[in-house]
RNA sequence: CGGGGUGUAGCGUAGCCCGGUAUCGCGUCUGGUUUGGGACCAGAAGAUCGUCAGUUCGAAUCUGGCCACCCCGACCA
């Protein structure tokens, strides 16, 4: 770790950049704002994916998949959702290389120019919605509850691991309707699938909200959302539902007879998670001393350390090492005996702490001779010895309390993170001391919200969905205001 | 696209003002001693100093062009 750069420094980003490096998880690639994920990051995407992907079955669900590619045209069919794109896309404009005739190089044959070009997807509303309009024409083809694990590429002007890369991985799921309150509700559900994803599996407390008109989807008639809040105080969206209405029904010309025999048009939604879920469980948790991964998402739950000086002391320990694995492994448990010779034990230590690994287990001469392990747990450095006879009992406890720990110190510095104010004096007193998210009045209008942006550099967040009703007066303006709405400085 | 900055070994850097072929740390390799919290000692390998041109007997250093990247804004999951 850098010396002085602690989670709670000024230089958050520089810490935040080297538990993302020394953790091993991913590193800026060559090719512009791109990221390399390594094999230790992927591991954790793929715990996450492997969860919300059963998440997403158990609601109902099927996975397919469509085009990278999508026609110029078919993005412009759609006011809205053009105009919020258009700015950020990679666009393929030829389909063929040649040799330069002045022998420069390698060069763009101008002759292979694309009649029409193609748009590296940024989001699939548009390739979806026009497979759609073929695949829906009754009441029976309906709901259409599809999801599709994928990248897209949002040539962003600056990037940040995990946080904001020119290409991301993410899931999208893009749902059909009969009716407006059908999708209304689909909205809501897969709202609560991510609030009880990033709460339950990243150990995250989130707050379930809705957009306001200026920060919503473009294309959609709502979007909600969850907040989280990281370790600096700023704010990170989590994941986003989007109610599209008739919208892309429309710009798509989907429509579907109904019982009655009527032609109606269909009603949407579309929802994601990305990557960037990786960059908030680090920004939300790890320590000093690296990443601290919760239990339910841990590639690795356990790792078994050997204390060893000779080849005949580590072979005693492997064997009670590998019984060890192996009744953890039926549990179900993911457990590593990292056995090499090549590093000391201190630096074992050290290193599964910076991969944020729940549980270790040292087992060397001492214990051989007592019956008993030293089990380290990550989130609160607490280590103890115990039986060896007591291990598959004990861990499986450990790592439940260990997931609940992390979830109840989120949970404390989200509530004290957040703070009601009734003045723009206190607003922007709490915005440049303690930062976090604040509760405030707003009078609803677009101006305020834009002149609070454009002097404090905090947005509205969302409007709480358990806002309650309470009359006050806007922060800004000073005119009436039913309930508070969530502000904070974001990534 | 505006404002600022930086390019020196795999990584992080010193040297630049005031020209004389490059410093230190990490990492890597070899040998030995070590091993219950990131080992130590000794040795070795590794850099046409971003790039092109200019000034000069001589350029990492001075001058100019170009390129790349980073930070701050605008944009954003």
């Amino acid at each position: 770790m850098g010396k002085e750069i602690t989670a709670r420094s000024e230089d958050y980003s520089q810490w935040y950049i080297d538990i993302v490096k020394k953790a091993d998880l991913a590193e800026n690639s060559d090719v512009r704002g791109c990221m390399v994920i390594k094999p230790y990051g992927y591991s954790i995407w793929e715990k996450m994916t492997q969860a919300l992907d059963k998440m997403f079955k158990d609601t109902g669900h099927v996975n397919a998949y469509f085009p990278l590619f999508v026609p110029k045209s078919f993005l412009a069919k759609e006011a809205s959702h053009v105009e919020g794109f258009a700015k950020e896309c990679a666009i393929v404009t030829h389909y063929r290389l040649k040799n330069a005739e002045d022998g420069s190089g390698i060069i763009v044959d101008p002759e292979a120019k694309l009649e029409e070009e193609l748009i590296v997807r940024p989001t699939s509303e548009t390739v979806i919605w026009n497979s759609y309009k073929k695949w829906i024409k009754s009441y029976r083809d309906l709901p259409l509850l599809i999801n599709q694990w994928c990248n897209v590429v949002r040539w962003e002007m600056r990037t940040r691991l995990f946080l904001r890369t020119s290409e991301f991985l993410w899931q999208e799921g893009h749902t059909a309707h009969a009716t407006s309150a059908e999708a209304v509700q689909e909205t809501r559900q897969m709202l609560d699938v991510y609030a009880d994803f990033v709460e339950n599996f990243m150990a995250l407390p989130v707050i379930k909200g809705k957009k306001s008109e200026s920060e919503k989807f473009p294309g959609a008639v709502d979007t909600y959302c969850i907040e989280a809040i990281m370790q600096d105080g700023k704010a990170l969206q989590a994941g986003t539902s989007h109610y599209l209405g008739q919208n892309f029904a429309k710009a798509f010309d989907v429509q579907f007879t109904t019982k009655e025999g009527k032609l109606e048009l269909v009603w949407g939604t579309s929802w994601g998670v990305s990557t960037r879920l990786i960059g908030a469980l680090i920004m939300a948790h790890s320590d000093d001393d690296g990443l601290v991964l919760p239990p339910k998402l841990a590639p690795i739950h356990v790792v078994i350390v050997p204390i060893f000086k000779s080849e005949e002391e580590l072979n005693k320990i492997s064997e009670k090492a590998n019984s060890l694995a192996v009744q953890l492994r039926q549990q179900g448990y993911s457990v590593k005996f990292d056995n090499r010779d090549t590093q000391k034990p201190g630096f074992k230590f050290a290193e599964y702490e910076l991969k944020g690994v729940p549980v270790r287990i040292a087992i060397g001469p001492r214990d051989l001779e007592s019956g008993t392990v030293e089990v380290a747990r990550r989130d609160t450095k607490e280590k103890k010895v115990i039986r060896m006879d007591e291990v598959a009992a004990v861990i499986p406890q450990l790592l439940d309390e260990i997931q609940a720990n992390i979830y109840q110190k989120a949970l404390k510095f989200r509530n004290e993170q957040t703070t009601s104010v009734d003045s723009f004096e206190d607003f922007k007193k709490v915005l440049d001391g303690k930062g976090g998210f604040i509760l405030a009045h707003w009078d609803g209008t677009a101006e305020t919200e834009a002149a609070i942006k454009e002097e404090t550099k905090a947005t509205i967040r969302c409007i709480p969905l358990d806002a309650v009703e309470e009359n006050g007066k806007c922060v800004y303006s000073g005119k009436p205001s039913g309930r508070r709405v969530l502000f904070a400085r974001a990534y």
